[in-house]
DNA sequence: TGACTATATTCCTATATAGTGATGCAGTCA
DNA sequence: TGACTGCATCACTATATAGGAATATAGTCA
């Protein structure tokens, strides 16, 4: 059973354990998706569409950034297959294609949040309060 | 409210919405831990701790990469207060230190897979079978 | 057709970081 | 103490990419 990133559906994929035999390119894969969210730039982008689907244009308002540099991050996650595009007339409309990220964020805001609290209250404890 | 990391405890943190008001920051320390998880070798450093905790040497013989390379990679994982350590004479245990990582990584896993298979799937009825 | 607009792309610079070999350093043991 | 071991760090190279300015491209409308 080589190209074990069917293992997936068995959950415990990272974790190693009897049947996992992570090959290389599921690491690349996994690897490639943290890489797409690893922008703060990009998050942002994310953030504002997901409420609703958006333009180029409307993005560079929402995020003030250039609109050169947020068509480029717009590439990044349509190549990372995280959003989609639609094109009407002029304007290019972009929407979330997995909703699975906001489950990876949240989970990822959880722990930070919750590592910060630990961290916050071990301060202030040792401030004497 | 400020500092509006907080609101991950209400969930959809990512997703923009009536309370959602991310800072900079929040978006930075996010982006940050994915940074972290973005290499295909501390991926495979995580696969290997999976198990149980194991030393700086071993993690070398795991992973087949230099000593130098792993040490780092490490290093950066221990910034993200992903791993932690523990010296035991001449050896250094690292182990993980934050479980939620296997979680994200199989929700990446799942989704990564169910796209190719999508795709293979397209491909294959272009294929005409 | 030509002027205009929205988006994509190209070219550039600056920065970050993965990998490697050499070295430093702390701990162990004779 | 001195030799040795395991890990961390430094110095360096190569590569990737974020950001911005300029330009190209595609679609619209007169």
């Amino acid at each position: 059973m080589k190209k074990s990133i069917r293992t997936a559906s068995g959950a415990r994929a990272l974790r190693a354990g009897a049947n996992s035999e992570m090959t290389e390119e599921a690491f690349g894969l996994i690897a490639a998706r943290f890489r797409a969210l690893a922008e703060p730039m990009r998050l942002r982008i994310l953030h504002s569409l997901g409420e609703d689907e958006m333009s180029v244009g409307e993005l560079v308002e929402a995020t003030q950034a250039g609109q050169a540099n947020v068509s480029k991050h717009l590439t990044v996650l349509l190549d990372a297959h995280l959003v989609a595009r639609r094109k009407e007339g002029l304007n290019v409309f972009y929407r979330v294609a997995d909703e699975t990220v906001f489950d990876l964020c949240d989970a990822v805001c959880r722990s930070v949040g919750e590592r910060l609290a630990v961290q916050h209250t071990a301060v202030k404890r040792f401030a004497g309060r």
